[in-house]
DNA sequence: CTGTTAGCGCCTTCAT
DNA sequence: ATGAAGGCGCTAACAG
């Protein structure tokens, strides 16, 4: 049982018989030192587990070494990845992760309170966790940020990562038209004013579009990305007895729930309907049949978003906008490997 | 695009014409201030857009109001709620979250050095994260903690919340054995050392004792919580031809490797073979048959621990431990609802 | 109720 | 290459 506050910079010097400075010195390297002196600082250090204070040096230097995380509550498995994949790169630059989740206060409209400027010198936004206004009001404070699968308001340059969500879309889509020969396709929207599902839906227009296929609004319906949501979306357009011979779903957790309501009505998947989902969640190969999915590079973007802040912060040029490739991953849902499709 | 850093506490006093003490003091409310000044000082800090640095203020006080949190790599969906748990109370207390990932580099001997008594008030370790080692060691530098899902090691009172692991899988073994008449049960275990998969061992031990059953060291597997290495062991513990006709497994992840295996070996689930899994994960509801399994309450979990940690952090005594309940969830895997079972 | 004054622990000129 | 001294922004006695 120790003090929880050890030694000081103070108490190294004195070990060591040199001045505060010269310990500050071997700590960061900012000047050189002469070996033997260092050698002493070290083992002064070593001797008395002396870590320096975060607040003071913060205090001093008028920066944090901290990274900012907003994240949204966010179902499914794709948590984990996205804070790995930063975590990993904020922590080789050395730089800690103070986290805020939205919440079930939905996305803040200004930066929450216990995030900005005074505790971080950057932040990443996940798309979900902050308003246009938000990002717009943390710009203004001239906090360096990075978006995640968001894009910025108009006149607001803050560099995001994405992933490829409408050719990506697109290209699923016309995977059902083409090579499973469906023509009206049903697609699960995302919550409003997510961008990803937006793109999708984009994606999706589009390959109706290039194949003249019905494109009328009773087309899409919204999914919310919720099992639950989508559910009941299909259960009721099954029994307002609309045709429709394939469901495509802004994400794999829609299609699940999709996938539930054709069951329960005793639709064949993929016999009689083609399903698509979006993400490829862990659960997508063991649903029933296996999901046919867009795969989101989920760790790389977090990596990929660190990396781009860091450069803000270090008010290196960074690349205004990174999308990153998916790829589309062929299972069963679709009709691909069964004996009516492909 | 303004300054990052913003007003001091200086700008604020001279805008309301009052000294630092005074705004020191609306903002801490420590002592009592007339309404009037309070009310011009209030106003001054909105129009200032003053935040209080936290890195002074962290200096002055020896406080960070921050708590640490260092996880594990963990597969699944339960980061979020865990997560969303424990922000929710560390919000609501003003504390901010420091995180860390065990990450690649596997538990940790010691605090990593991004998380300690010079940069939080306090830690919650999740079981995975840290060893005993390195629990021992945060808990002589007098740095509060808490443990999650894991117990502290010998002579180390540092307190804990888990979840009931032992009992329920003693009722759901049980169940397999008393509603379903299963005799040759086999258990995927989780990774070495892990406790929550050890419990679920004992439990499972007794019910086989309990009921007079085969328990030799061949009944048990390594699973690892990892759906290739369940589909893996449960593969070859088929080729082996050794007989069984149920498997719980110590998570729902090994679950969906052992329902894999089965299924790419013609055995039938549940009428051949009855399995379980343990969690309670988004994909039980979804593979096929539905899992039998015992829903783990993730997101009190992780309330609870901060709860218990603020508690530390404040000087006032902490429950040593606390074992949140868990709750058998019967679906379609075990048998129940099936033809041949029930 | 309010102002003055020391630090909190570290970095950073400025001398030497 | 090293030491001395000031200051980062805030809280907390201590006077009044």
């Amino acid at each position: 049982m120790g003090e929880t506050l050890g030694a000081t910079i103070h108490d190294v010097a004195r070990a060591a018989g040199v001045s505060i400075s010269t310990v500050s010195r071997v700590i960061n390297g900012t000047v050189p030192v002469s070996n033997a002196v260092a050698a002493r600082v070290e083992a002064a250090m070593q001797a008395l587990r002396y870590v320096p204070r975060a607040a003071a040096r913060s205090l001093a230097t008028r920066r944090t070494q901290t990274l900012g995380l907003l994240m949204a509550n966010m179902a499914g498995d794709f948590f984990e990845p996205l804070l790995s994949g930063i975590e990993a790169v904020a922590t080789e630059a050395d730089y800690a992760l103070l986290i805020s989740l939205a919440g079930r206060r939905g996305p803040h409209g200004a930066l929450p309170p216990g995030l900005g400027p005074h505790n971080c010198d950057g932040l990443l936004v996940f798309a979900g966790s902050l308003t246009a206004e938000g990002v717009a009001h943390g710009h203004a404070l001239g906090l360096p940020m990075v978006l995640i699968q968001l894009r910025p308001p108009e006149g607001v340059p803050v560099p995001c990562v994405t992933i490829e969500n409408r050719a990506a879309a697109r290209e699923i889509v016309e995977h059902l038209i083409v090579v499973h020969g469906r023509r009206r396709i049903v697609m699960l929207l995302g919550p409003a004013g997510n961008e990803d599902g937006e793109r999708r839906e984009a994606g999706y227009h589009e390959a109706l579009a290039a194949h003249g296929l019905a494109n009328d609004h009773g087309m899409t319906l919204r999914g919310n990305f919720e099992r639950g949501a989508a559910r009941a979306a299909v259960s009721q357009l099954i029994t307002s007895g609309a045709p429709f011979d394939a469901i495509f779903t802004g994400d794999d957790e829609a299609a699940v729930g999709a996938l539930q309501a054709l069951r329960s009505f005793g639709r064949q998947v993929p016999g009689e309907v083609s399903v698509a989902g979006f993400d490829d969640q862990r659960l997508a190969e063991v649903v029933s049949p296996p999901l046919t999915t867009v795969h989101a590079p989920t760790e790389q973007v977090g990596a990929e978003a660190a990396r781009q802040l860091l450069r803000v912060v270090r008010g290196e040029a960074a690349k205004p906008r990174v999308v990153l490739p998916t790829k589309m991953v062929i299972r069963r849902s679709c009709g691909c490997g069964s004996e009516s499709g492909k």
